[in-house]
DNA sequence: GATCCGTCTGACCGATCGGTCAGGTGCTGA
DNA sequence: TCAGCACCTGACCGATCGGTCAGACGGATC
């Protein structure tokens, strides 16, 4: 079988991986060292660095499949305007948010450094469409304002409610993020 | 003037104190060092150390008066239940966030390493509560995540709308977290 | 003038960080 | 048998961190 082929390869890449992600979830990005992610791999530090350029590319392959459908959902937003660009948006995110929890639970507080990186600068920019269309294209605060609640509410309701089945978690966050943005016009 | 005699005692003091509360809103705690500090006030970094025993009783001072807020704030919510203490939380938090957003700000994406330490361990049982009282005291999963989502959203909110006059800010805040907790019952 | 004290500083400390590098080890294919 | 290669490692690097310490400076007190 390939899979045999396939396996062979990765491994301890992906057990580097799975560590990291482990000890982000715990430590936060900037609060675990090399150091860190090496012990709990049982490995060495030099090590990781043979697998990983660096710290940050090691979050970035972390992150990457999370980013992918991220940007899927702008371009899907970009080809609608007000209710029904809110409506997609709300729907999208709730789904992006509930099926990355543990990778937003990883960054949990240090997106704003993060997105300061010229790796992520991208991101920013979608996050700000994000807020446009939950505040259904509107310029008044009170809609931009329940909008950055929403948006900044979600991810971390998700973080923290990780063990909940998502059947359970996604109608939740979708009927308050309906309510906190629907009777703001 | 006694005034001459009040200030003569502080100033340095003060000089560094609004110093650090500047750099902590853009690069964050962890990610300010002390040389960052003395660098904004023009004083070397042993003046800092000689002025504060460390750099955590910097954050201490900085976030002392917004702690004496929360902890009244929770001692009110303690004396209702259910609907009532829902509609106090959410006011009095509202409050607090619109009042405090320069040192929300200067902790975001911080508050999780630092509710760790045990000098901010009161705190985190404090948001337990508030999130209680945001949930009317419900167990159902649904009631506890919009209580999450605006625990975590208003805060955000208050940091981004920075410049934003209160009268604006606050009533907007209130009426979005009413909407995302009224009818989750 | 001597003494004291609040303020401030440069030099220094040990620890830890992300990252580099030369070299060891064991498998593989010629 | 041996060269080549993927994988892994200990030792090391420069930078930076929070924090310490002995002493310099200047104004008040006696």
């Amino acid at each position: 079988m390939l899979d045999d082929m396939a396996r062979a390869v990765p491994e301890t890449h992906q057990d580097i991986l799975a560590a990291a992600a482990r000890r982000f979830a715990v430590t936060g990005y900037k609060g675990t060292s090399l150091q860190d992610i090496a012990r709990e791999v049982g490995c060495s530090k030099a090590t990781v660095l043979y697998h990983f350029a660096n710290k940050e590319a090691l979050l970035g392959e972390l992150m990457a499949p999370a980013i992918g459908v991220l940007q899927a959902l702008d371009e899907r937003i970009a080809g609608h305007t007000g209710p029904a660009a809110q409506r997609v948006a709300a729907e999208g995110f709730v789904d992006l948010a509930v099926r990355f929890r543990r990778e937003i639970a990883l960054l949990r507080g240090e997106f704003p450094d993060l997105l300061q990186q010229p790796a992520f600068a991208h991101i920013q920019q979608i996050s700000e469409r994000l807020l446009a269309a939950f505040a259904g294209h509107s310029d008044r605060p009170a809609a931009r304002i329940a909008a950055l609640v929403v948006l900044a509410g979600i991810p971390e309701a998700c973080a923290e409610f990780a063990d909940l089945p998502d059947e359970e978690l996604r109608p939740a966050l979708l009927a308050v993020a309906h309510r906190a943005l629907d009777p703001t016009n």
